[in-house]
DNA sequence: AAGATACATATTGTATACAGAAAGAATACT
DNA sequence: AGTATTCTTTCTGTATACAATATGTATCTT
């Protein structure tokens, strides 16, 4: 194994750990340990890691090492609010110039999420999800909404991490409908039907978006407990 | 001056120089000439290379050094398509959220604007233009907006530069209304007027977007020339 | 002479050694 | 005892040396 692809291996597996929380939000890098790990110098694991640092995944401080991206109230705002728009606006251009070998390629990550529903962990979910989106990205192929998409997309993916309820029917009822929303979404795409797209996108974000208040505000318990109370949205 | 310095020297001289058009798009960076001229060995250059790279100066190429980011037709058809979009959700955001320290910093860039106009070079004039609307881009904050809308403004600058025609009268007329668009932007800021201030970012974009084709469709050379027509847009 | 192949050169990528800065521990002082 | 200061340790940043890859040139073959 070249030691280019060492470099490689070690930039995806910390982008996945990164994505399915296996490295949480505002923990430490440690160069050392990963120079080890990889059997590479400092030389490229530094590399990497301003790499990273300029996909979003990691933030570099200053004679202070590098850590993980973090996931901050204010940055959560900032989800909230740019989400929605930038999601829409990636479907509709998909839908406008998708090729046929990259729907192709949508098909066979949405048969992968699919799998992964039935079969695969948590954490695989979050991948197959995010590399659906991801595809959808590059569809679209617009040098200057990428950047903010896979931002997105790594903390869709981290925030998902975070308010999953394995516990809970409605979770699964709503895996079940991302599921078909992906499909009526390549439907879209396959039909160049811009409109329809950028509607799915809305409906596909307002699920997520209802997952997690149904984690932020969770219903009551039965007013028995008295402090407790329903947090509100600020 | 310590190396920190140097470093910090050559990433802006870069940039800037990208900015202006005075390094190409396209053209190839050399490594070992930045060494040279900054004093630095490759390791630094080598990661200010990266950082550029992580906001859209620069493109690495693996094993073929650096070059200055394209301008290609495609990525000019991506800069139409989404940068009215964005500038539109930065400057509402920025209506909604600037605080007072921000407005002030705003004002002195665009004072900063109104002398490059009097006294100032062409590059000058896009420099102060960049930094008037990058204050705008803090102003609204945005983690996800703001790597999309960085990458907008490197290119919105070099557009500029390459359409600009100095001894257009229109032109001339231009820059005083981008001038009188800016007070009112400052206006609407901080006035937290958003519909004012999304109204501005279009009046502002199509201003823009006219400059641009009064460049790739100048007025015909009254029918004599036979030869020569109006181009017209793909 | 045209094309292909092997060699020389230049440039990029990686490893290691050294220098400087930050964090923590121990000591001295009030 | 508590605080301040210095020293030690650890980690980050930079320089240089070495390895691998790509590019250009010359030679050889057909």
């Amino acid at each position: 194994m070249s030691a280019k692809d060492r470099k490689a291996a070690m930039s995806a597996e910390i982008r996945n750990a990164i994505l399915t929380l296996a490295l949480e939000p505002g923990s430490d890098l440690d160069e050392q340990a990963y120079c080890e790990a990889f059997d590479l110098s400092r030389t490229p694991v530094r590399e990497v890691f301003r790499e990273l640092d300029g996909q979003g995944y990691v933030e570099l401080r200053e004679n202070r090492g590098t850590r993980v991206s973090d996931l901050s109230p204010a940055k959560l705002r900032d989800f909230f609010l740019s989400a929605p728009m930038i999601y829409a606006a990636i479907l509709r251009l998909a839908a406008r110039i998708a090729d046929p070998s990259q729907i192709v390629e949508l098909e066979r990550s949405q048969a992968a999420f699919k799998e992964s529903l039935r079969i695969g962990s948590v954490a695989d979910r979050a991948l197959a999800n995010i590399r659906f989106h991801e595809i959808t990205g590059e569809m679209a192929g617009n040098a200057y909404l990428l950047p903010s998409f896979r931002r997105l997309l790594i903390d869709h993916a981290r925030i998902g991490m975070t308010f999953y309820q394995p516990q809970s029917a409605e979770m699964t009822g709503n895996l079940e409908t991302a599921s078909l929303q992906h499909d009526a979404i390549i439907e879209a795409i396959r039909n160049r039907d811009e409109a329809r797209a950028a509607d799915l996108a809305d409906q596909h974000w307002a699920l997520s978006r209802d997952q997690f208040e149904m984690f932020v505000m969770p219903g009551g318990l039965d007013g028995r407990l008295g402090e407790i109370r329903q947090p509100t949205m600020a």
